[in-house]
Order: structure tokens, then C-alpha cells, then sequence
DNA sequence: CCAAAAATAGAACGTTCATTTCAAAAACAG
DNA sequence: CTGTTTTTGAAATGAACGTTCTATTTTTGG
């Protein structure tokens, strides 16, 4: 019998309920196991399934090419495919495209958009509601907010120096020339938001570690636990872009400091309400 | 050596920052690798793993026990571990996210981070291959490329200025100080990409109708075919981000602008090569 | 009730996996 | 520069895995 695997699980669900009534005892069984634990299949092993289903592992693998997979690890993908994100890797994909011209432009720019995608995804779970509200609580209590990013961070530096800027929060874009202690622009109580990635750009630690010894409060904008920047760092936003060929995007990271600035803004505002508030009674 | 392997992400990821600086070179290139791709260690094989990371499955496995696990099975437990505590998914979490509160932060980053992906989205349909392909041919003719965006477009320009030098392409980021006339830099063959969204900045349209007045092959990108600078490009690529409240992210423009430098180099090196092989015949 | 067919259990197979071993290379200290 | 320790790469090992084969049991049809 020629019959079809499904691809995805939905379809799986659709061409075993059609099935299953016309399975011997066994093989519904392993019907039975599955639709009642389909996120046992991601990980565990035949001889795993089948005593959880109370079958023989030979029955297990009956069942599976009954279903149209030439076996367990075949069908085992579609579990693990339902997971998040698509698993075969990154890497295979990227090889793949290389082979089929894939640095024609529209091919780089799907890629881009994808790997954005993903990045957007990660960030969510990589920045803890915790964190950003410490970051933002800081920001809005800080009389002059320093930034300073070089090369790729540039771009975000300057961005959060234009966002600042139209919120009406003072702020400062540091170049490279001199470290704070020297310019004696920077107090306690000031903030600093240095953002690096690797390779991480030597001047931007070194003005981060002026600052945090100065006791400013450093926020870290960077793209691991393992950045040097983290060990000069009051507050760690982590957000890793991931990588087409040897270049990323900084779709994930625009978005962070974006949320970032803006909640700045408005947790500054609310707090003159309640300045205002308290002052009126 | 009695290390106590971490049981949880969080703990594992303060454990490996703690011990990754003084790790040999291998084991620091497995470190790198788990922290940039966490989500890989769920499915993938000892072999799979060592060779994303560039490393002999050995060295994977030694740096499994130096984290304080009897091996790579019981740590891939630990990622497995991660994986079904926090799904349901983005999706889920998003919408719950954006329904809790309006300007906390973690709500905000929820709106941008769901803008981003809109606009990545988007970008797609709006782009059209034949335009990109037109673009990158100009960009990849030309003796030198100028770069100009003002305000909310600055960093693109930078990031594209940044991007084309790594690349080793010739280019100019402009600031308003002057027109391309005044300054004879610009000569007919040369490239302008020009970068503004509304409210478009004056400036850098005036420099766009120099740029084209004079010959050059304009590259617009800007936000809708209505845009003050399309009528001074000669090809225009569109890219509309979505709004938050009265902010925007750059995340799909920065896409754009990847894949625009990139397929750039790209086409360079390929005409490079053939103009390598005439020669060599 | 009997013969033919289908289904099952358990053992056996070849493969792939995680893990260890060991010699060569590199880094280091004196 | 030399002897020692650390780090590394490649092959070896044993265990676990998916898969198949086959004797046995169960079911089916006359």
C-alpha cells in the first residue's frame, strides 16, 4: 500500500482517525498512545513509547509504517518539527540555500527576514519582564543618560540618542575620545547604556568599566552572559541576532531599545503625574 | 574536581560565565555555541552539536564534564527540560503580554517585538525581486556609493556605511553640510541611497534631486510610493513599518539593508571572479 | 473444527550513538 | 632552550538505538 506520510501533525491526526478504526489491537494502541501524548514523541526513544503504550517495540515501529513513515525516526521528526522554531538546523538550511544561488538578492533577504523572525522570537524569551523594568526604573531616574556603542552598535546607540532626544531625556552619545572620568560629565546616579556584540569593540568595555566604577548604572545591551561587558554591567539585556553567513541583522535588537526608550519615556511621565498629584493636595 | 551541574537554564547560563573565561579554547568555543544556540541542544546529537560549534565530539564532551555533568546526556536533559516548561507558545505568551497592562515595559517590547514581525512580513510582498536585483546591479557598478538619512533614518545609513566597509566597497556617508554639487565627490556612475520615512527630512530629499540631477543612480528607500523622494530615485524600495503608538522599530528596514549590502558584496565578488577567468584565458 | 491468513512477541541484526582512551601537539614554567 | 603539564584530535569501545526477521499465537473464513 502506497500510503502517504503526513507532514505535519494536524494532517497526522486527520489520516490516523481515519485509520485507526480498521488497526488491529495492538497497532491501536499505539494509536491511542499517541494522540493522548503527542509531546512524549519529540524525545523519547521506541523502547520508551512502546512501554509507555504497552506494546512491543516491533509493534511501535508496525504502527509507524503503517502510517506511511518508513520508520520511527522518520515519523519522530514530525513531533519534533511541531516544536518550536524548524529543526533540521540552521546550519543545513543556510548550505542548502548557498547551493541553489542563494546569494541572489531575494534569496539573502528572505533569509534575513526569517532570521529576524527568529530573532523577535528568542528576544521575548531572553529579556525578563524583571530586568527590563529594573533597566527602565533606572533610565527614568537618571538625571543624564550616557550611551555608547561603536561599529555595528552604532547604529542602535544612535538610534536610542534620537529616541531620547524626541522624549525630551537628556542623553549623551559617546564617542570614543575620552573615558567619563576624565570628562566630568558623568555623576552617580547617571545611567549608562553601552551595547556590543562580538566581536565586542574594546573601547566600549573599557568606558563601561569607567562608569560602572564611577557607580554609574550600567545597562548592558550585548549579546551574551559570556560578553565582557557583563561583568562591568548592573543590568543585562540580552539579545543575540542570529546570523546570516558571517552578518546579522539588528531587527531584534531595534526592538528592544525602541520598547526600551519609549517605556523610559513613559514611566518618566508617570511620575511627574504623581509628583503633580501629590503636589495639588 | 566536585562541580554541581546546574539544573536549570538560568542557573547553567550564570555557572558558564563564571567558568568560560578561564576555559582552553575549545571548551570556549563549545560555551559560545550553547549560549548562541540553546534551543539546537534539545534535539540535536552529540556529533551534530560539535560540528555546528567547530569542535571534536571529545572536546564537546569534556566541556559537558566541566560544567559538572557525568556527560552530554545528562546536560541535553537540562535543555530538554526548558523546552517543555515554557511552551505554549510565543504566540500565546504575546497575547496575554499585550492585554496586561499598556505601557509596562515587558508589554511594550510584546508590541514591538509583534510589530517587527509584521513588518518583516510585509516586507516581502512589498519588495519585488526585479527591484532589488536592479539596485544591487547599480550598487555593485558603481565606483562609489553615497549614503544619506537624517533623524530616525541615521542609523541605517550608518549600519549601511558600516556594512559596505566591511565589504570593502567604497562609500560616503553624507551629512546635510553640503549638496553632492558643491562638493565634487560625486560623479555620474556613482550610487545614492538615499534613506527617509515620513516626516521626510528636507535635507536629504534635496540631496536626493542633486544626486539625480547630476546622474547618479538613485536608490530610494522610504515608506510608500507617495514619498517626496520617489520622484527624485530611479529605483525605489519600499519598506513600511508598522507603528506603536507614535513610535516605529526598524526592524524590517534593517532587513532591507542587510540583504541590499550584502547581495552587494556579493555581486562584486561574482563579477570579480569573472573577470578573473577572462583574463586567465 | 480445521486450515489459511494475519498479527504478535521476542530475539537478532547492523548502525549510530555517547563516551573513553591515547598519542601527538601546544602551552607553560624553570 | 628543556622538561613538564595541559590541551587537543582521531580512533577505539561498548552500549543503546532503530529496524528486521521468524517462530508462535491469534484471528478469520469455510
Amino acid at each position: 500500500m502506497a500510503e502517504t506520510a503526513p507532514n505535519d501533525f494536524a494532517a497526522f491526526q486527520v489520516a490516523l482517525s481515519a485509520r485507526a478504526g480498521a488497526m488491529p489491537k495492538r497497532l491501536r494502541q499505539c494509536a491511542n498512545h499517541v494522540i493522548e501524548h503527542p509531546e512524549q514523541l519529540a524525545f523519547a526513544t521506541v523502547a520508551q513509547i512502546s512501554e509507555a503504550a504497552g506494546v512491543q517495540p516491533s509493534a511501535f515501529m508496525r504502527f509507524c509504517q503503517v502510517m506511511g513513515f518508513s520508520g520511527y525516526s522518520e515519523m519522530q521528526k514530525l513531533f519534533r518539527g511541531r516544536f518550536g522554531g524548524q529543526w533540521p538546523d540552521y546550519a543545513t538550511r543556510l548550505a542548502r540555500l548557498r547551493e541553489s544561488g542563494g546569494d541572489s538578492p531575494e534569496a539573502l533577504l528572505a533569509e534575513f527576514t526569517e532570521a529576524g523572525r527568529q530573532s523577535l522570537d528568542r528576544l521575548i524569551d531572553q529579556v525578563s519582564p524583571e530586568q527590563l523594568q529594573n533597566a527602565v526604573n533606572a533610565l527614568a531616574s537618571a538625571p543624564l543618560i550616557h550611551i555608547v556603542g561603536f561599529r555595528r552598535s552604532f547604529p542602535v546607540a544612535c538610534y536610542l540618542a534620537y529616541a531620547y532626544e524626541k522624549l525630551g531625556c537628556a542623553n549623551v552619545l559617546h564617542d570614543g575620545g575620552g573615558l567619563l572620568t576624565r570628562q566630568s560629565l558623568a555623576r552617580p546616579g547617571d545611567a549608562l547604556i553601552a551595547i556590543s556584540f562580538a566581536p565586542y569593540t574594546e573601547q566600549a568595555i573599557a568606558l563601561a568599566q569607567d562608569a560602572f566604577d564611577l557607580g554609574l548604572t550600567v545597562i548592558a545591551i550585548t549579546d551574551s552572559v559570556l560578553s565582557p561587558l557583563a561583568q562591568y554591567s548592573t543590568i543585562r539585556l540580552q539579545v543575540s541576532e542570529l546570523d546570516v553567513g558571517a552578518f546579522r541583522s539588528l531587527s531584534a535588537t531595534f526592538s528592544l531599545v525602541a520598547a526600551l526608550a519609549i517605556a523610559t519615556g513613559a514611566e518618566r511621565n508617570r511620575r511627574q503625574v504623581d509628583t503633580f498629584m501629590l503636589k495639588s493636595d
